[in-house]
RNA sequence: UGGGGUAUAGCCAAGUUGGUAAGGCAGCGGGUUUUGAUCCCGCCAUUCGUAGGUUCGAGUCCUGCUACCCCAGCCA
């Protein structure tokens, strides 16, 4: 899609641009460090955007890491996902995927230069003792009886907890920094902790594994990263970034950054959450069309240009917000409106039979797959005695604003005929199933001879040669904008957030696969096909409906 | 007074040597239209959390308040 031209402007950028001028960095080099615990969400594809697209408008280069130090929570079909996602929304990175996982030997390294230096020890006390000792956020902490260990014993004891002589629990590495800080996190953070699992890249190697703050900086370190970039609320361990950095023998200082997380209106994009969706099979799974995952957006319809403009739009700040839904919906139908052909699709129907055409007949006429770019072409529609129309395009008597069918009144069907309605059926009921009207022959390609004017226009599909279809039309997954503030987040799922309906579209449409993976379905909204399409009965998504002001209006 | 952050329209967000509030989304008018779509035109902050101060001049500088977010995992 045409995406907006200039270049973002934002405060990492800007920083970017005062250390270039003031000739700090030769080139500029960012990673993207997922934990492979899940999809990628929406979230991601902003962290995504921002890294990937510094590293492409500074002619730098972007590495794939995944900080893969929890073995407990992780899992290779994650790094599969996550790898496709990132290619999905269009981005290379730097050489091969890289694993913090990779850096296990030199972390250990470092963790025993640490010692060396008599900067971190080895401590036994139970988790629950270490927590009281750690003080409160007003209170300072205690410093634990291990703390002054000699460095040789903490070598020994570090071996022996590396060698597998120790239970998952039993001590930990910790940093000797400063139990009064009013940072928590440096109050002799854990670096190291035992864990006897089985780790989807190092198999059974390790039964230690570092934390996050010990691996994060140092993985930075040995990249070569510059501007290292993460959500808000790791500002406060930017201090133990920096320690670390400063206490170990390496020669590279990537500086953090941090930026605010999206939120989205009507969604949640906690990693927790969206597990817990899955797992409890509120959703269909990681792909479900209704989740905030790279991978629903995806199987929704969404475009990765639309996905990279959304990303644009939002910006990059440091403000806590709160993102409407209808900024990303704008992003999709300003991508779809120009590059989605055009087709006709009936979702609930009713038969509207024309009386005067002759029985038996099929006219081909000819439709332009878009209005306002001849270059799409045209296609070719059946059209014959007994087409479907839309239920709520026929009423037996309206006002005039409601411009569509009425009995004794003319409306347009869309690219072929004007047409009059005379009379209806119902079912007992008293559902309208069939219309009988009487259509102007006249009127194909252009305006009644006489000078009448018909306003509405409708959409149909030719009865004879329609292919049945499913649609699925999907809303919001919650019913409140925020529901992550709710005392449990699942009370607000929409319980109507997916209606499924069975009607009909032109024929062979799913053989004509778009370009841009989608069909605008006129009057009705933009649709892409699902995996679970059968030759025999293909299903649609409705990735967005089309702006709709009759709907504001009511009736 | 634990510490770290953030406050510009309904939402996102520009604004950086102080010079008289970009843009997008949403909304509201009007025009075109064989999609109540698209497209086009117009409107939408005398005001920047708040109270003071400095200044010819403050969203930008100073001071005091207030609100909200993050931190007490051997998670990331």
């Amino acid at each position: 899609m045409a995406e907006t031209e200039h270049r973002p402007t934002n405060f990492i950028r800007q920083i970017i641009d005062k250390d270039l001028a003031a000739g700090q960095h030769e080139s500029i080099r960012t990673r993207f460090p997922p934990e492979p615990n899940g999809f990628l969400h929406i979230g991601h594809a902003k962290s995504i955007c921002l890294n990937f697209g510094i590293a492409e408008d500074y002619q730098g280069s972007c590495n794939l890491r995944f900080d893969d130090t929890n073995p407990a929570k992780e899992d290779i079909t994650f790094v599969n996902s996550i790898k496709e996602d990132v290619h999905w929304l269009g981005f290379e990175w730097a050489g091969e995927a890289r694993y913090s996982s990779n850096y296990f030997d030199q972390l250990h390294g470092f963790a025993n230069e640490l010692i060396d230096k008599g900067l971190a020890y080895v401590d036994f006390s139970a988790q629950e003792t270490m927590r009281e000792m750690r003080g409160t956020l007003t209170e300072p902490g205690k410093n634990s009886p291990y703390r002054d260990t000699d460095v040789a014993t903490n070598k020994a004891e570090f071996a022996k907890m590396t060698a597998g002589e120790y239970p998952e629990g039993h001590c930990s590495l910790r940093a000797k920094i400063d139990m009064t800080s009013p940072f928590m996190c440096m109050r002799d953070p854990v670096i190291y902790r035992v864990k006897h699992a089985h780790h989807h890249q190092t198999g059974d190697k390790w039964c230690v594994y570092p934390m996050y703050d010990f691996t994060h900086c140092i993985s930075d370190a040995l990249e070569g990263i510059t501007h290292s970039l993460c959500t808000l609320e790791f500002q406060d361990n930017r201090r133990l970034y920096d320690w670390v950095i400063e206490n170990i023998s390496i020669d590279c200082t990537p500086r953090q950054y941090e930026f605010s997380r999206l939120n989205l209106e009507y969604t949640v994009l906690s990693k927790r959450r969206l597990i817990q969706l899955v797992e409890e099979n509120y959703v269909s799974g990681w792909d479900d069309p209704r989740m905030p995952t790279i991978a629903g957006l995806r199987r929704r319809g969404y475009t990765p240009g639309s996905v990279r403009e959304f990303c644009k739009r939002i910006g990059v700040t440091k403000m806590d917000n709160m993102v409407e839904m209808s900024m990303l919906e704008a992003c999709i139908r300003e991508d779809l409106n120009v590059n989605a052909p055009r087709a006709m699709a009936v979702l609930n129907p009713i038969k509207l039979v024309i009386e005067n055409f002759p029985e038996g007949e099929t006219e081909t006429l000819t439709a332009p797959n878009h209005p306002n770019d001849v270059s799409m072409g045209t296609r070719s529609v059946s059209f014959s005695r007994e087409v479907w129309i839309e239920a709520e395009d026929f009423r037996e008597s309206a006002n005039k604003k409601f411009k569509r069918l009425v009995l004794d009144k003319e409306v347009r069907l869309r690219n072929a005929y004007v047409v009059k309605a005379e009379r209806v059926e119902k079912d007992a009921d008293g559902n309208v199933t069939t219309v009988f009207c009487s259509y102007d022959a006249g009127t194909l390609g252009k305006d009644p001879a006489d000078g009448r004017k018909v306003k509405g226009v409708i959409h149909w599909v030719d009865a004879t040669t329609a292919q049945e279809a499913e649609f699925r039309l999907y809303d919001r997954l919650f019913n409140v904008p925020n529901p992550a503030a709710q005392e449990d987040f699942v009370d607000a799922i929409n319980p109507d957030s997916l209606t499924v309906c069975k009607g009909w579209v032109e024929a062979g449409l799913q053989n004509s696969s778009p370009a841009c993976g989608a069909w605008q379905f006129e009057r009705t909204g933009y649709f892409c096909l699902d995996p679970d399409s059968q030759p025999d009965l293909p299903v649609f998504n409705r990735t967005v409906g089309l702006r709709d002001t009759w709907a504001k209006i009511g009736d």
